[in-house]
DNA sequence: TATTGTTATACTCTATAACTATA
DNA sequence: TATAGTTATAGAGTATAACAATA
């Protein structure tokens, strides 16, 4: 019996109720996404979990843990072990807060911004891939709509 | 000493270079956007996994557990447990395919349908929260450029 | 009393490899 | 030889509760 060569499901269930769901389109984008940066950074010993940490440390923001924990929409216990991790390799480290003995302010050093430089770079080049089919135009419209969505709380 | 009140820094770090970058913005929205479907469909027993999967058995697109994995960017295994639960829960059934008997067509049971319609209906009241923002041309505009992501592999 | 950072723990999810039955 | 489904398992990620220091 000749087989008919299984077509890929992409193509044919484009149409389907889940295949036009917002979420559903989101959650599979941002797969693509993510596993095409968490290769681009992997050579520099990041994830994008710790790449946003050290991204936020190294443009001055001078965030307090809480902060990046409310950012990255991650649970505080997490963002200890994040910036453990950057800070055991000398990338990031905490500064008491002077007005709030509590807080800790997450702050990149020299190595932290040049590391941060360096994977910005990897991680734009790596975003044409899933990108490629939106020109500037698109990019912009896309990333205006994601972030009402993004902060819609 | 009068303490500034802690500003959220969605606001102050919207002009930030992670701010704008596609790839944070996508996995923001999704984790919000996430979020508000898990509680939706908390109260039927089902997560967006699980749903996905019943949404597509439930349009009677007949996938074998490797459309679904490939579709959902899941590990074949992973589909195992989510088929297993649904299976055991009545709302769907493994067919043997006539035409190669190593492949297994998921299909849903008449309670599997309905089952899905509630939750669909439950999923698309919770997501007037996350989108509420966008009017019907903005949400049909992000949809056709999350496809293009999404399936750009 | 409430909040920041921290630790500990259990739970879920993910990634990988091997096995079986079919092709 | 290759593929669909399955099982097992280790690792990563997530959620929760409790604690010390500080507000």
């Amino acid at each position: 019996m000749p087989r008919t060569p299984a077509p890929s499901p992409d193509a044919a269930w484009a149409g389907s109720d889940l295949g036009n769901d917002l979420s559903f389109l989101l959650a599979r984008a941002n797969a693509v996404a993510l596993a095409a940066g968490n290769a681009a950074l992997r050579g520099l010993g990041l994830k994008a979990r710790s790449y946003s940490v050290l991204s936020i440390a190294a443009e001055g923001l001078r965030p307090t843990q809480r902060e990046l924990a409310e950012y990255l929409r991650l649970d505080p216990s997490q963002i200890v072990a994040l910036v453990d991790d950057l800070e055991g390799r000398g990338l990031v480290e905490r500064r008491a807060d002077a007005r709030d003995r509590r807080s800790k302010a997450v702050v990149a050093t020299a190595e932290g911004k040049r590391l941060c430089a360096a994977a910005r770079a990897e991680v734009l080049a790596a975003e044409e891939r899933p990108y490629a089919g939106l020109d500037a135009e698109e990019r912009a419209r896309l990333a205006e709509l994601l972030k009402r969505v993004a902060f819609a709380d």
